[in-house]
DNA sequence: ATGCCTCAGCTCCTGAGA
């Protein structure tokens, strides 16, 4: 079993490069961030034509989120549920026997910020949301855009970037926390590559000189941890014309019973 | 230079991203 998530910063323009890459990596699971559309604009029959089923949870312009799948997507559900939110920021539903939330976490802008305030809010109901649903689904995992680098090992350059956004202690925190549930970082179970990272600017050459940042993530429960067999990083669509500024993250798990 | 790209939209600029 393959899963992966992708922030694709618009699915209106990158809906060419994920047919395509489902084409060369067809996985059983797609999460998708940054739709950026509406739920009426989503492209259903493009997906069902590549033998894709799809739960989305969108909105105009901003944020939205997708479970694409091969196999049937039940106990859908949008958003966290007790905590009230315009932004259309998580998908979760139950495929292939794993729980699989979606999730893109927000950006923050700026420690102190009121959007740094409403990041804290929504990190606190997150660990809430997914500890009851790790109670009822012992394989699941939570992947997506976290907007957050573990430690500095995941910055490409810490020095300059201590304190910043998606470096600070107060999120760092917070990743620890959803860790301290019994989550687990794929990538890290399998020694990657220093400088292992998912974004990367668009300005100033920064893929081109691998100033990134790791803040795409595939976090797994300890029973799915034990049947994980790889977790990469594909930079291939992040060389393309008219890239996301994100690249994939792809895990490969032995099948669950 | 709180900019440098890229995207959406109340589109010839601004807000947001990270």
């Amino acid at each position: 079993m393959q899963l992966a998530t992708w922030n694709i910063n618009s699915l209106t323009v990158r809906l060419p490069q994920v047919l395509d890459w489902l084409g060369a990596h067809p996985v059983d699971v797609l999460a998708l961030q940054e739709l950026k559309l509406s739920d009426d604009k989503f492209p259903v029959q493009a997906f069902a034509d590549v033998g894709y089923q799809a739960q989305w949870h969108g909105q105009k312009t901003y944020n939205g989120v997708a479970l694409l799948s091969r196999s049937a997507a039940t106990e859908v559900v949008k958003n966290i549920p007790g905590f009230a939110d315009e932004q259309a920021r998580v998908l979760s539903a139950s495929i292939a026997g794993v729980r699989v939330i979606g999730a893109y976490f927000p950006n923050g802008q700026a420690p102190g910020s009121d959007k740094f305030a409403y990041k804290m809010r929504w990190l606190d109901a997150l660990h809430d949301w997914v500890r009851s649903e790790m109670a009822a689904h012992p394989h699941l995992v939570l992947l997506g855009d976290y907007n957050i680098t573990f430690d500095d090992a995941d910055v490409w350059d810490p020095v300059g970037l201590v304190g910043s956004i998606h470096c600070t202690d107060e999120e760092r925190a917070q990743l620890q926390r959803l860790l301290d549930l019994g989550l687990h970082d794929a990538l890290r179970l399998f020694a990657p590559a220093e400088k292992s990272f998912t974004w990367w600017d668009y300005r100033e050459f920064a893929f081109r000189r691998n100033r990134g940042l790791r803040i795409d993530h595939i976090l797994i429960s300890k029973a799915l941890a034990a049947r994980a067999r790889a977790c990469v990083i594909d930079k291939t669509p992040r060389k393309n014309e008219r890239p996301s500024d994100h690249a994939p993250v792809l895990l490969t798990l032995d099948a669950v019973p």
